[in-house]
RNA sequence: GCGAUCGUAGCUCAGUUGGUUAGAGCGCCGGUUUGUGGUACCGGAGGUCGCGGGUUCGAACCCCGUCGAUCGCCCCA
């Protein structure tokens, strides 16, 4: 093209509806959290590499081959976080916030993967995320997942279902590991060459391998469950009653397993029911929330055992999913004011601000004539108009026109606030009693 | 990293087997009563057809390369 600047590979520039149904998401999830009591962190967006290298697995696909890492000034290997699990671990060794456990955590903002770009995929992309540290009982996952289904809820979002597995505790996971190997690589030439590939390096994922040569031998594969300690069978149990209690719905999902190295017991994620409209929405990309319980993290950062679990959900994939069902709010339809003249424009400033003071959205229109201010109070959804020019101001009334009846009505100046305010209250109100 | 499709006005796209000044809708600006919008009518601005090279008398159209986008595989939110 030209010599104007691309935006990288990957990244977006996002605007209008996508950029309110994402606000929305963050909206709802920064109200939710403080419902479950989760308290708000913020960290850098870059750390150390060995933070994430030493914490996610440096066999996985992030840490070999989607991390965007670069060496500073004093030549120290630095990396735009790819997840938020690992930095927050960090946080919590580094600032002693063992003090505060159990502590519960959410935060938000934008991560890195370099990774092909694709629907509900990008190289900078937002997620929303959860975690409570300090924490080993069965309760904490209940608590968390049901604060993740009431956020998916309240986005107003449908056909979306909780998937549940147990990776069992440390010594489960290794045995059902290495006997899922001996399984499959009895048969592992007639294994798709992905899946001969993750043999060697993560052989629970040929479990929701999407290879049709591969879902032959998936179905007779070892369960976790023949390979489950009592604990970690009690510590599933738990977890699921729980969840029946707190009336979050979810369903078994025996070949759910997570990529990275950390997790134990505990896995989930919320995805599409197949042939949803959320799931043609997303294309190939099922997952929209996903996370576990991570009881080995914090030793592999040097810290003391530190039993924990979380969660971490896209905020553009939320988004692509939010309905257009919200009730109209005032927010919604902003007071236009449309000044005629110099002076009168300064009284405009004046009556906008004391709206704005009051709570309300007001849309100046200062541009062009008249006819021109009328077309911007209408493109801004305007329902009600103050009209003033020198001749109003003299009488000291403004006129105030509704733009749905067209009928104009004349408001003295002094009563500028209320009697604009009650009249749009009303019509609001009307309005979503008519929406419901 | 691999594969497929695609790149024409701000946006969505049309452009016949290569043929002369490249079109439409929406949007934008202006006008149809210079103090009144949503509908209608009139006018206007805006494109070296992603970029570079090649074939040809002639390329938006064919070929090669390149950059970018989209969708899928891997992986993942």
């Amino acid at each position: 093209m030209s010599k104007t600047p691309q935006a990288i590979r990957g990244t977006q520039d996002i605007f209008g509806p996508d950029a309110e149904a994402f606000a929305f998401v963050v909206e709802t999830f920064e109200r939710v959290r403080k419902l479950y009591r989760f308290r708000r962190v913020e960290m850098p967006v870059f750390e150390k590499t060995e933070v994430f290298a030493r914490s996610i697995g440096e066999t996985t696909d992030i840490v070999s081959k989607e991390m965007y890492s670069f060496e500073d000034r004093g030549g120290e290997s630095l990396t735009l976080r790819p997840e938020f699990t690992a930095g927050i671990a960090r946080a919590y060794l580094s600032n002693g916030w063992q003090q505060h456990a159990p502590v519960k955590l959410a935060t938000h903002g934008p991560l890195f993967r370099y990774e092909r770009p694709q629907k509900g995929r990008y190289r900078q992309f937002h997620q929303i995320d959860a975690e409570i540290i300090g924490a080993g009982e069965p309760q904490a996952d209940v608590e968390l997942l049901a604060m993740a289904d009431q956020i998916i809820r309240e986005l107003g979002i449908d056909g979306v279902t909780l998937h549940l597995n147990t990776l069992g505790d440390g010594d489960s996971r290794e045995a059902w590991r290495a006997a899922l190997v001996e399984h499959f690589r009895a048969v592992k030439d007639e294994l798709s060459e992905d899946s001969q590939e993750r043999l060697e390096k993560n052989p629970l994922r040929i479990l929701d391998s999407k290879d049709r040569r591969d879902q032959r031998f998936v179905a007779d594969a070892p369960k976790i469950d023949q390979f489950l300690s009592d604990d970690a069978r009690a510590f599933f149990d738990a977890v699921t009653s729980g969840l029946d209690a707190a009336g979050v719905k979810w369903t078994r999902a025996e070949s759910l397993v997570r990529g990275l190295d950390y997790y134990r017991h505990t896995a989930f994620e919320f995805i599409p029911d197949e042939g949803s409209e959320a799931a043609g929405k997303l294309g190939s990309q099922s997952t929209i929330l996903g996370g576990g319980r991570y009881d080995g993290l914090m030793e592999s950062l040097g810290g003391a055992p530190t039993p924990a679990v979380g969660w971490a959900a896209g905020i553009e994939r939320l988004a692509m999913l939010v309905g257009e069902k919200r009730w109209p709010s005032i927010d919604d339809f902003p007071i236009a004011v449309v000044p005629i003249g110099a002076s009168a424009e300064e009284t405009a400033q004046y009556i906008s601000s004391r709206l704005r003071r009051g709570g309300f959205s007001v849309e100046m229109a200062f541009r062009g004539n008249v006819k021109k201010r009328m077309q911007k109070a209408n493109s801004a959804n305007a329902m009600i108009a103050l009209i003033f020019g020198d001749s109003e101001l003299d009488q000291g009334i403004v006129k105030m026109k509704d733009l749905e009846s067209g009928v104009e009505t004349e408001i003295l100046l002094p009563n500028i606030p209320d009697d604009i305010v009650g009249y749009l209250v009303e019509k609001v109100e009307a309005k979503k009693a008519a929406s419901l």
